[in-house]
DNA sequence: TTCATTGGTGCCAAACTATCATCAATATTG
DNA sequence: CAATATTGATGATAGTTTGGCACCAATGAA
């Protein structure tokens, strides 16, 4: 490892601001952090960090170096793009990241096809449930459910994402089917529920197109989204929920959508996240593999709903 | 080894020209170059070199990498720089080029004198008697007789440089000392002599202040200063050369300067000369030392001449 | 033709790197 | 406030990389 490599560490470590962080974005031992910084210091012959045994400030020599390591990083990962444009084939390293339930459901058939097609490139598919840092994180490409809020990002809507009303048959069979949305208050429901968010009524448009909420009668409140299936599936309580959640047949499952003549306004659509940069060919096509298999017209979990064309066709 | 250093070994090969006069520069085996640039193409997925067994061509990716190689040299080097500003005492490689009689004479006692004073600091000089590329070749400092073409280059200068004429006490009494300059052309010369310079003539400005040229009888000439200095001390010759060629007081030799009170034009005076960047603080120091020991008000070597206020006081 | 030089390759010793285990200092937590 | 966890530093060790040497094949020069 020579000055260069150990500048972008040093960057790496006062962005991430630990050198155990730091080394754990690299999944490398926390010692080489130390180790590299130390010899960095001695190269350059100046003391680059304050230490304390539990953190570290930068000193003034530090800080110049930063920047210039933050421009020495940017012109080597241009150079290694321009390398790329070069490439007939992809090759190299994919880092992607999604949410678990996306990532296991929708991109690992893409993963597979795409690496039957293109062995040279490798993956790394991170399943991260939080919101990460794409570009101190060093990932090339994100599946994300609604638009990110870093404008440093790039999005790409991959596919709609139409919220239901769902039950089982039995459910219906035991309580009846509602024909209005009126009808759902007496309904026992299962409803998402976290800290941050509350799904206490259901926001549609009327006959007249006027905007309404429907309260609804939540028995099950959850923050995770198949215990709320799960309670659905045992015919106790209808739900509501963003499409791109059922990833099997509906069949399978039991599960009918209900009052599909209401028109529900779409959940946040599904977005492919990238740096607002060129994009390697291994990106670019597994972007497109992505986009064919998961948005190509109707979105696939669309196509696990039967009938769905003739349920929604008011939309 | 990363890919950045790989990126500048590729720079200085294509500099070069060839892998062998990059690993000359160096001081590494030939393998270790052609081993570090192939795996540079296979980092980078890209043929950088049209290779045959004896050279090579750059490909267009090549071209491109030479490119982004010399921006990131440049940048690591500023960067390198920034930190040394933040040195109190020098240290680090200070790489020095010179003529062989300068290297020899004028800057090992400058050399032995830093050391002493700045342990931390290792010299490496080079005695060289052809020009050489200081960037190319990576030189921090050069110190030479006349200033350098290249315009991107700094040329300071360390010490004016007498014109002598010069002959031995013995030659004197054999052949009578000279009393005007048409005197001279009657006497043996001993004449530099190599295929680009001829000395045939000795310029100098007359009583009115006009140019005039005086012809000589070279009945010695060479392109080896120390052989034609050989030549007048065995009382056969006189000759006219710089004063800088006599590091040893004059005495010891036996010469005498002649013709004192003529005008005769300064030679090219010495230069130290480095590039045009922020000096490291070891350099601005060895400079300082050179400096002083060199040129300080009156040239070291025209310390060696006695009474050389005396003689040259017209000017 | 002969010959020296060039770039490439395999082998080996030396240098460097990364991991683990451990330590001391200091936040954090109950 | 004490117990605990976390952080950065350090030393030993195994694994990887590097640099040097010897040798090869190709090629341009004499």
């Amino acid at each position: 490892m020579d000055t260069t490599s150990r500048l972008i560490m040093l960057l790496e470590v006062v962005e991430q601001g630990s050198f155990s962080k730091a080394a754990e974005l690299r999944n490398i031992d926390r010692s080489v952090i130390s180790k590299q910084v130390s010899k960095l210091e001695e190269d350059l012959g100046v003391r680059l960090l304050n230490r304390t045994t539990r953190s570290f400030s930068l000193t003034a020599a530090g800080a110049e170096m930063v920047k210039k390591a933050a421009e020495l990083r940017l012109l080597l990962q241009d150079t290694v793009q321009l390398a790329e444009n070069y490439h007939q084939e992809p090759r190299g390293l994919l880092r992607i990241t999604a949410s678990s339930y996306i990532g296991k459901f929708y991109l690992m058939p893409v993963i597979n096809d795409f690496q039957k097609r293109f062995p040279q490139v490798t993956i790394d598919l991170r399943h991260d449930d939080r919101v990460v840092d794409m570009v101190s994180e060093g990932f090339d490409l994100a599946f994300r459910i609604g638009e990110p809020r870093d404008s440093s990002l790039i999005a790409r809507k991959i596919a709609r994402n139409r919220m239901l009303i769902l039950a089982t048959k039995q459910f219906l069979e035991i309580y009846g089917e509602p024909k209005t949305m009126a009808d759902l208050e007496e309904l026992p429901a299962a409803a998402y529920s976290s800290s941050h968010i509350r799904f206490e009524s259901i926001s549609y448009i009327d006959e007249k197109g006027e905007p309404q909420e429907q309260p609804i009668n939540p028995v099950f409140k959850s923050n995770d989204g198949e215990a709320l299936v799960e309670k659905v599936l045992s015919h106790n309580a209808f739900m509501t929920a963003p499409a791109f959640f059922f990833a099997k047949p509906m069949e399978e499952s039991n599960l009918v959508p209900i009052l599909t003549d209401v028109n529900l306004p779409d959940y946040s659509a599904m977005y492919a996240v990238y740096p607002h940069r060129d994009l390697p060919v291994r990106t670019r096509l597994f972007l497109d593999a992505a986009r064919h298999y998961i948005g190509d017209k109707t979105p696939i979990w669309e196509r696990n709903i039967p009938n769905i064309e003739r349920l929604y066709q008011q939309k």
